[in-house]
RNA sequence: GGAGAGAUGGCCGAGUGGUCGAAGGCGCUCCCCUGCUAAGGGAGUAUAGGCUCAAAAGGCUUAUCGAGGGUUCGAAUCCCUCUCUCUCCGCCA
C-alpha cells in the first residue's frame, strides 16, 4: 500500500512513477473519493464530539441528582443522523482503502525504464556454461534415463504440473535444501523458521493484493485460508501489528517449505518438467530492516541467494527488473537466473525483492526509532529472494552436470549432504 | 468432540454503566542527588487518524481495552456472534 499522505500531497507525481511501471492510477477517481472521506469523516467527528460532551454533561447533572430529560433527548435527536454519517463513512473510508490496496508500489529511481522482460538489464555475469561433447538432453531426459523423474505417476495422482522424485534425484532435493539452509543459516546469519504453510485472506494481503491475484492461490474450500505460493507470505507477517524495538533488527529469517501456485493463466507455458509446478520447495530469505539500511540489505541478500549457485559451480546472470517487469509489491528485484542446457537458456532460480514500507504498510509492522522511548514509529522495510529454489536447482544439476553416460555429478560442495556419493547413477 | 476459564498499554495487573486513554507496579527515557558498586529523588512514557496552520510548534477533535454487531444520552464494563489462548476429559499423526 502507498503512503495516503503521498498521494495527497504529491498525486502528479505518484501518477508519473506508476505510469513508468505501466500503471494508470485514476486520478480523478481519488480526488472525488478523497474530498468526500474529508466532507463525511469533519461533519461525523463534529456530531460525534457534540454527542461526547452532552453526554458527559448528562453524567454530571446526574451524579447531583439533577434532571438531564432535555440533554438526553438532544443527544437521543440527532442519534439517526448521527448514525447515518458513521455508516458513510465506513463506506467512503473502505472504497479508499480498495483502490489504495490494489495500486502497485512505486520503483526506486534506480530501476531501469522498460516495458517488459526485454528490457531488464544484466548487471552481472558468473561461471562460463560448460562444453559439452556430447548431444546435451534436457532435465527431463536426464532424469528419465536415470529412472528417478517420474511425471507420469504424478500425473496418475494428481495431474499436470507435479512430480514424482526418486532414489538418488530425490535425495538430491532433499540434500538441496538441507545446504541451503546451513550456508544461510551458518553463513549469512539468518535464522531458521519453520512456519505454517497455509495463512490468512489478512496476511496474503499483507504482502501482496488478494483481490488482484486470488487466482493464482490455492484456497482452502470453505475457509478464510490458502496455501503458501511462498514462504514470505507467513514469514514476512511474522511483524504484522508489531511495534520492534530498533535493537530488533534486522530481523533475518530463512525458511524451507513447499509453495504452491495454480499458475492460472500460464497455460502452456514450461509445460515440460519440473520448471513450472503447483507445488514446489523453496528456501526463502526474509529480512525485516530499519528504512535507512534497505538497499544495502537487499544488495547482501541477493549476493546471499548467489552465493548458493557458485558453491554449486553453476554458471547464472543476475538481471535488474525494469520497471515493467517488477511485481506488485516491490520497488526494485534483482531476478537470479541460472544456465540450462538443455533449453540453452538463462532460466529464474531467485527472485529478490525491496518492498521498502509497501508490504509493512499493509501489515502495520513497525520500529521504534533508537535511543528515546518517545521515538517515533516509523515502518519497516521488507526484503526477500529465494535462496534458492529447490526444484529449480535440481533442474541446474541435471543439466548442468550431465555425462556422457548418463550419470549426474553431484557438486563438491553437496557431496557432504549425500553421504560422500559424487555421482547419481541410474537406478 | 465434551466441560470450564480467560483476552486491558512494552510487560504485569486494577477497573462490572458516567469526568477512564484507562489506578498501581515493572521496564524504559531524561534530569537531580550520591566520590566506586548499591541506593535515593523528580519528570516523562500507547497507537492510528482528521481539521486548523505556508511549514514546524501549537490548538481543536475522532477512533481504538481480542474482532464484529447490538442495547444506552453515555460501554473496557451489559447482550449477541466470531477468533484466539489456557485447564480438564475423550480421540489421534
Amino acid at each position: 500500500m502507498l503512503d495516503l499522505q503521498l498521494l495527497r500531497s504529491d498525486l502528479d507525481g505518484v501518477v508519473k512513477r506508476l505510469a513508468d511501471r505501466g500503471f494508470t492510477l485514476p486520478a480523478a477517481e481519488f480526488e472525488v473519493l478523497e474530498a468526500e472521506r474529508k466532507k463525511v469523516q469533519t461533519d461525523t467527528q463534529e456530531l460525534q464530539a457534540r454527542r461526547n460532551a452532552l453526554s458527559k454533561q448528562v453524567g454530571q447533572l446526574k451524579a447531583k441528582k439533577e434532571d438531564a430529560s432535555a440533554l438526553m433527548a438532544e443527544v437521543g435527536a440527532q442519534a439517526d443522523q448521527l448514525k447515518a454519517l458513521e455508516q458513510q463513512l465506513d463506506s467512503v473510508q473502505k472504497r479508499l482503502t480498495d483502490f489504495l490496496m490494489v495500486i502497485p508500489n512505486l520503483p526506486q529511481s534506480s530501476v531501469p525504464a522498460g516495458k517488459s522482460e526485454a528490457d531488464n538489464v544484466e548487471v552481472r555475469r558468473v561461471g562460463a556454461p560448460r562444453t559439452f561433447d556430447f548431444a546435451v538432453k534436457d532435465h527431463v531426459d536426464v532424469g528419465a534415463a536415470l529412472g528417478g523423474l517420474d511425471f507420469d505417476t504424478a500425473g496418475k495422482i494428481a495431474g499436470a504440473r507435479f512430480s514424482v522424485l526418486k532414489g538418488g534425484i530425490a535425495r538430491m532435493h532433499r540434500a538441496l535444501a538441507q545446504f541451503m539452509l546451513d550456508v544461510h543459516t551458518q553463513e549469512h546469519g539468518y535464522t531458521e523458521v519453520y512456519a505454517p504453510y497455509m495463512v490468512s485472506g489478512e496476511c496474503a494481503n499483507g504482502v501482496s493484493s488478494l483481490a488482484k491475484f486470488k487466482d493464482d492461490l490455492f484456497k482452502v474450500e470453505g475457509r478464510d485460508l490458502y496455501l503458501i505460493p511462498t514462504a514470505e507470505y507467513p514469514v514476512t507477517n511474522f511483524v504484522r501489528n508489531q511495534i520492534l524495538a530498533s535493537s530488533e533488527l534486522p530481523l533475518k529469517f530463512v525458511c524451507h517449505t513447499p509453495c504452491f501456485r495454480s499458475e492460472a493463466g500460464s497455460y502452456g507455458k514450461d509445460t515440460r518438467g519440473m520448471i513450472r509446478q503447483h507445488q514446489f520447495d523453496k528456501v526463502e530469505l526474509v529480512q525485516i530492516v530499519a528504512p535507512e539500511t534497505s538497499a544495502e540489505a537487499h544488495e547482501q541478500l541477493t549476493a546471499h541467494a548467489e552465493t548458493i549457485l557458485n558453491k554449486l559451480e553453476l554458471p547464472f546472470r543476475t538481471v535488474a527488473l525494469c520497471t515493467g517487469d517488477m511485481g506488485f509489491s516491490s520497488a526494485k528485484t534483482y531476478d537470479i537466473e541460472v544456465w540450462l542446457p538443455g533449453q540453452n537458456a538463462y532460466r529464474e532460480i531467485s527472485s529478490c525483492s525491496n518492498f521498502e514500507a509497501f508490504q509493512a504498510r499493509r501489515m502495520h509492522a513497525r520500529y521504534r526509532a533508537a535511543g528515546t522511548a518517545q521515538g517515533k514509529t516509523e515502518f519497516v522495510h521488507t526484503i526477500n529472494g529465494s535462496g534458492l529454489a529447490v526444484g529449480r536447482t535440481l533442474v541446474a544439476i541435471l543439466e548442468n552436470g550431465q555425462q556422457a553416460d548418463g550419470s549426474v555429478a553431484v557438486p563438491a560442495a553437496l557431496q557432504p549432504y549425500m553421504g560422500g556419493l559424487q555421482a547419481i547413477r541410474p537406478l
